[in-house]
RNA sequence: GGGCGAAUGGCGGAACUGGUAGACGCGCACGACUCAAAAUCGUGUUUCGCAAGAAGUGAGAGUUCGAUUCUCUCUUCGCCCA
């Protein structure tokens, strides 16, 4: 027999889908829509697994949905804009745009490999001119409504460099490439007004019923949102200073305050401009990183000055004004008091500045004596050490009543406070979206005019290794309207505002006006299904629903409030880790497989370290290239092997055995498609029985089942089952019609998985059927003879076979009858007996 | 430290709303074909036991006729936030 030749049959289908465009979409108002979006990839070189299984993922969607009849948008482009591109410039001596555009045909061609039904004629770019320019007009927008907005903000500033790092380029509070020490660094940046939506960001997760709750609960902890209130502090023995705002989650440890802490960027800090020791003090800040962790981890340091603050609740207590490192002038008020007793942050700074530590919440357990030493108690228990608070429950009573008595004095107000911190849009690289902004002499900003855009990056040959090359083209930079000079924004803007709308340019791909055609993002959003990498669970995911509500915003016209119906996170590919013994990191490539133990394969005698499977990565060396894969067992085996051995939500471990199974499984599939194609050829008068219906009907109940609920990988056991079941039952004499009739079936619930092999089958086969997804009859999902569980005592003793719907009664006959059972139930009164129609009996003796 | 989730054979994983635990695959063993090997096909494969049988879903309790599934306590691991 002929063997399955799927290097000639892969190439055939995908000109052949090429050639025909065959998954080219349009609107279609007769036809319920589907949107299936896969998060685009950044075009690094080369496709990794990762796209392999997300994208086979969204095909297997993509393909399904279109067999049910919906008019499917499945579109595909580039995350172009990035770093990755500017660094390999740099190192390479070329500019970005020639490595990116070499880089996206490479991909694209890889992709074509996989079989992918992706509607090419949507392909965007988000580098190029035509997307970007777009970009600028939303930015101009957001502008004008009053949702970007400019302000000073740290950077990690890399000194040696010139440049401002990103918190993943920063490594042990140094460049990761100069190997400085970082500076924090003020700079005026622009800034998204995400903060305006934190409220409607929050609730709205609450419509999102087909996001992962993981999902909503990490974004809901990123917004943050917290009840406290703002607190009024009297300063007892200064001029200038008459009060202090901070913002407090725990009102009710007012009383076992012992210090107020100050942002070094606090106004108060202009008293001390020019004292030597506080500048100095200042700077040490700035050498501290700018993310939580690093703030959170550095050693904690103050500045003592000579400012007292009066405690609002009980006016004879004092309290030092300090200036530290671990308050930021961005979070409440730049000003928080401190009660060591009861947050280990401040009991750390208490014990280092000799500051007293007052108890004033104990645990249930414990007694009046109760004293915090040196760990601070942050359970919930009962008030006490302070006065009228005291046997207030914590923190369920006692936050309320504190607040309350506050509000009555007129010393503070109830506060909701949001961790979320407005969107710094700003980067001081080359390879991104120009700003459209242009400055006056005077350092104002003004909006580029509208038939100016786009602001074209200008082309460079080669990249300098340091500074902001916009920065440096003078030519570009300096402009000229109406007479008056301009100087550009050099800034470019962060790349996930490139992929906080991309979702809204597949709809309308080639609208040259504006970003998107209001009637066909009114036909195709929001997105049906979305899937990628859990890794974008916040940012990403968070910034394009802020965009959405960001074009909403007076906006009569665009009313979209959230792009993503649903969403599915999949999990990552890994592999097994190798070192050799010298603790070297081995590629699979370099290792040899000698009666079933591992040798590094240019030196035989040297045994492999087998490490724990881990996600894919360059760096432990344990990457396996899908071009490879597709090149020696095709990409209907590639698409099989990464569905089948784990759900897809969850890791998947790659492996050589499994791949060359599901390489060997569709050789099997090939054998059996021919064999049925000689039983058909012999066209049997009459049925065996309706056996193989009946089952093809079972059969395509699990597979519309376990392809609703993204049971990916029990699709593939469904289809080994079914091949045992073909391959046992197929020369039992069946006639053409029905052989047709439920194998063509089979082979359409291929489509998705195994696209090129199943069109191959069925056009081989030429049945003469339409191509839709086929429906199961209901009626013949069960069968009239049946097995039932007999539980004595609820343990498993036997099984009997029964018609369908058996009666208690008769069951009850036919298990006295039983030899089986006899010697438990001999002799025995029954007590009780438990019967669960057409699935067990209990008998209770 | 807080939040969320997970734990089932040698391995990846099945088991619908509480009803036959281990589907399907990998691996392994044995057999067939072969001078031989590879490939392929067939059979078996939770553990203990010759067997009858017993035990068994991270540990311990609870609810129930019946618990992988529900409740509580604990252990370990993963992810997110600090």
């Amino acid at each position: 027999m002929e063997r399955y030749n799927f290097k000639t049959i892969e190439e055939k289908w995908q000109s052949f889908w090429e050639k025909n465009k065959s998954f080219s979409t349009k609107i279609d108002k007769s036809k319920k829509k589907f949107y299936c979006l896969e998060m685009f990839p950044y075009p690094s070189g080369k496709i990794h697994m990762g796209h392999v299984r997300n994208y086979t993922i969204g095909d297997v969607l993509a393909r399904f949905k279109s067999l049910q009849g919906f008019n499917v948008l499945h579109p595909m482009g580039w995350d172009s804009f990035g770093m990755p591109a500017e660094n390999a410039a740099r190192q390479n001596n070329l500019d970005p745009k020639t490595w990116t555009e070499k880089n996206i045909l490479n991909m694209k061609s890889q992709l074509k490999k996989l079989g992918l039904s992706i509607d090419w004629d949507r392909e965007i770019s988000t580098c190029t001119p035509e997307y970007y320019e777009h970009q600028q007009r939303f930015f101009l927008q957001l502008y004008e409504k009053g949702l970007v907005y400019r302000k000073e903000q740290y950077v990690n500033w890399d000194p040696v460099d010139q440049t401002v790092l990103a918190n993943e380029q920063v490594i042990d509070g140094k460049g990761w490439r100069s190997g400085a020490p970082v500076e924090r660094k003020k700079l005026n940046q622009w800034f998204f007004n995400i903060t305006k939506f934190s409220e409607k960001l929050l609730n709205n997760l609450n419509i999102l019923n087909e996001w992962p709750n993981k999902v909503k609960v990490m974004q809901k902890n990123w917004i943050g949102k917290s009840f406290g209130c703002e607190v009024n502090f009297k300063i007892d023995n200064s001029k200038d200073i008459k009060e202090i705002k901070c913002f407090t989650t725990r009102p009710d440890t007012l009383f076992g305050m012992s210090f107020l802490a100050l942002s070094v960027d606090h106004p108060v800090a202009k008293l001390y401009e020019n004292d030597e020791k506080f500048k100095e003090f200042k700077k040490n800040c700035s050498n501290t990183g700018t993310t939580e962790e690093a703030i959170a981890n550095a050693e904690k340091l103050g500045f003592k000055t000579e400012l007292f603050a009066i405690n609002p609740l009980d006016e004879k207590i004092k309290v030092p004004i300090y200036f530290a490192n671990f308050v930021l002038m961005d979070y409440g008020f730049g000003a928080v008091f401190g009660c060591p007793g009861h947050d280990q942050r401040d009991l750390d700074f208490a014990l280092k500045y000799n500051l007293k530590v007052n108890t004033v919440v104990k645990p249930d357990n414990e007694d009046e004596t109760f004293k915090v030493i040196d760990k601070a108690y942050t359970g919930s228990g009962t008030i006490f050490n302070s006065s009228f608070l005291d046997g207030l429950r914590c923190p369920e009573e006692s936050i309320i009543e504190t607040i309350k008595h506050l509000e009555k004095n007129k010393i503070g107000t109830k506060q909701i406070n949001f961790r979320l911190k407005d969107w710094g849009v700003s980067r001081q690289r080359y390879w991104g979206c120009p700003i459209p902004i242009i400055y006056d002499e005077h350092g104002n900003p003004k909006k580029v005019p509208e038939e100016m855009l786009p602001v074209k990056l200008p082309e460079v040959e080669k990249l300098d290794p340091t500074g902001n090359p916009l920065d440096k083209l003078i030519n570009w930079k300096e402009v000229t309207i109406d007479g008056k000079k301009y100087l550009r924004e050099t800034d470019t803007l962060d790349t996930f505002v490139d992929s906080s709308w991309y979702f809204l340019r597949f709809c309308s791909p080639n609208e040259k006006k504006y970003g998107f055609n209001d009637e066909e993002i009114k036909y195709w959003m929001p997105v049906d299904q979305y899937i990628g990498g859990v890794e974008h669970a916040i940012l990403h995911l968070l910034y394009s629903r802020f965009f959405m509500l960001a074009l909403s915003d007076k906006n009569e016209k665009f009313n979209i409030e959230e792009p993503f119906q649903g969403l599915f996170t999949q999990g990552m590919v890994c592999h097994e880790t190798y070192k050799s013994d010298e603790g070297d990191w081995l590629s699979p490539d370099e290792i040899e497989t000698i009666n079933g133990q591992k040798f590094e394969k240019n030196n035989r005698s040297k045994k492999v370290i087998i490490g724990a499977s881990e996600s894919m990565s360059k760096s432990k060396k344990n990457t396996i290239d899908p071009e490879k894969i597709i090149k020696n067992y095709g990409a209907d085996s590639a698409r099989l092997f990464i569905l089948s051995d784990s759900p897809p939500e969850k890791d998947v471990q790659w492996s050589d055995e499994g791949i060359a199974s599901s390489h060997k499984f569709i050789q099997k599939l090939w054998l059996l498609d021919q064999k049925i194609s000689s039983e058909i050829s012999k066209d049997h008068i009459k049925d065996s029985d309706e056996k193989l219906t009946k089952y093809t009907n079972q059969y395509l109940k699990k597979m519309t089942d376990n392809l609703n609920n993204f049971s990916y990988n029990k699709l593939i056991a469904n289809l080994h089952e079914v091949y045992s079941f073909l391959n046992k039952e197929i020369l039992k004499n069946y006639s053409k019609k029905t052989l047709i009739e439920n194998y063509s079936k089979i082979l359409i619930t291929m489509i998705p998985i195994i696209p090129h092999f199943a069109s191959e089958c069925l056009e081989k086969n030429n049945f003469k059927i339409n191509i839709n997804w086929p429906t199961y009859d209901e009626t013949l999902l069960f069968e009239d003879n049946i097995k039932i569980v007999v539980q004595i005592n609820g343990k498993k003793r036997a099984l009997v076979d029964a018609k369908r719907d058996i009666e208690e009664s008769d069951l009850i006959k036919n298990v006295k009858q039983n030899n089986d059972l006899k010697k438990y139930l001999d002799g025995k009164e029954l007590s009780k007996i438990v019967f669960v129609k057409n699935k067990l009996i209990n008998i209770i003796l």
